[in-house]
DNA sequence: AGGGCAAATAGAACGCGTTTCACGCCTAAG
DNA sequence: CTTAGGCGTGAAACGCGTTCTATTTGCCCT
């Protein structure tokens, strides 16, 4: 195991960010493994190489590890994906596709997505923050993949951006949640998700008109 | 199937339907008073008046009783609203009238309200059955609504009216548990549901016009 | 080298959800 | 009236999240 612990000039103790990474990575295997009820903190924090009390020092508790999870591999995804932008010739196209990548990276590891999903779920004020962290890096992709390959995000995106990616977020949340209890598939959160960006951005476009036929 | 249990006015025995109902009438006082953790089972089981194993013989589970809370509530409201329709002219004002009814049901307790939402969006498929149900529920209303006072809802509700109806319940779901995580407020919960009625009602026109004109 | 300090540790402890089990009481059948 | 069986009871027990505490460890400063 490589493990090339680095704390300035220490040899023993451990930076407090590799030991939030070896936490949430521990977490994320677990949680695969077996569901969040698998992911027991005595055994995270045992496999992680730390004592309990030291894992809430890290975390404020379970729910508060899995959606730091969710985080930071979001972040990794949106990395991937800056590289290779989302292809589609419409809006529409190209935010399902990047809904359709969303959604299969959540499908592929399903105990551990139904865990994070739960953790997100909780409505804890504590997870608060990382459910709104998480959000603006998902509004970011959507915004992104709204317009297309020009002008680079930096623009302060629309409020009419703004609030279909917030509304495409919600359906594809709760979609979720509807495959983590099993009522239905991974192709109809992708089907819900389209359904919607069809229906909003057509909607938009059919006001935008009325508003300048006016 | 469906007889031979206990059969006529016994004094001490306690009828099933009676005892699911007081279990879930202090969950709701409990839940109401403290929120999720507050309701312990100990305590729903001494105040409803039966031993912890008995409680457990009614429900599953926590979350079971919490849902079948929703449902409960839920019904009665349905009956309500059945002899008072939703008034407004346009089918997006009836259904967002709707909502603003709903979420203020919700509001009104708001420990009881996050409580429930922890329960629904637990995932566990204990859960399920009382979830799909809600959504049934729920879904009459919305296409009642959507439909004016005409038409009573005796016609089997159509693929779109379907669609429509789950799109917004789905926005509307996320949106409470934004709301749970203290995230925004009603009135934002409210305002997301008017928002994505809109869009997705004008969308849905503007396809339909679409399709005919070709 | 040694003292002081902050952080980490091991492990006990507490609360609560859930399960289990032996016992007693009520109802129904004989 | 007697008896059998099911239902509810009460309490104990188990697992796990979370907290607490006494003790140790590593680091810095003098």
């Amino acid at each position: 195991m490589a493990s090339s612990k680095r704390s300035r000039t220490s040899t023993k103790r451990l930076d407090p960010e590799t030991r939030k990474d070896r936490i949430i990575d521990v977490a994320i295997r677990l949680a695969e493994e077996g569901g969040f009820e698998n992911v027991r903190q005595r055994d995270v924090a045992a496999q992680a190489g730390v004592a309990l009390g030291t894992l809430y020092k890290s975390f404020r508790g379970k729910e508060d590890i899995l959606s730091a999870a969710l985080e930071r591999e979001t972040d990794t995804l949106e990395r991937r994906l800056e590289k290779k932008p989302t292809r589609g010739d419409s809006p529409t196209e190209r935010v399902v596709s990047l809904f359709q990548t969303l959604t299969r990276a959540m499908c592929r590891k399903p105990n551990y997505a139904r865990a994070v999903l739960r953790a997100m779920a909780s409505g804890e004020p504590e997870v608060a923050a990382n459910v709104v962290a998480y959000q603006t890096q998902v509004n970011r992709m959507i915004v992104g993949a709204l317009r297309g390959s020009e002008a680079t995000a930096d623009e302060p995106a629309s409020p009419d951006e703004v609030m279909i990616a917030l509304m495409l977020q919600q359906i594809w949340f709760a979609a979720l949640v509807g495959w983590s209890a099993k009522l239905h598939g991974q192709p109809q959160v992708v089907e819900q998700v389209h359904t919607a960006a069809r229906l909003m951005l057509a909607g938009l476009a059919a006001e935008r008109a009325a508003s300048q036929s006016k």
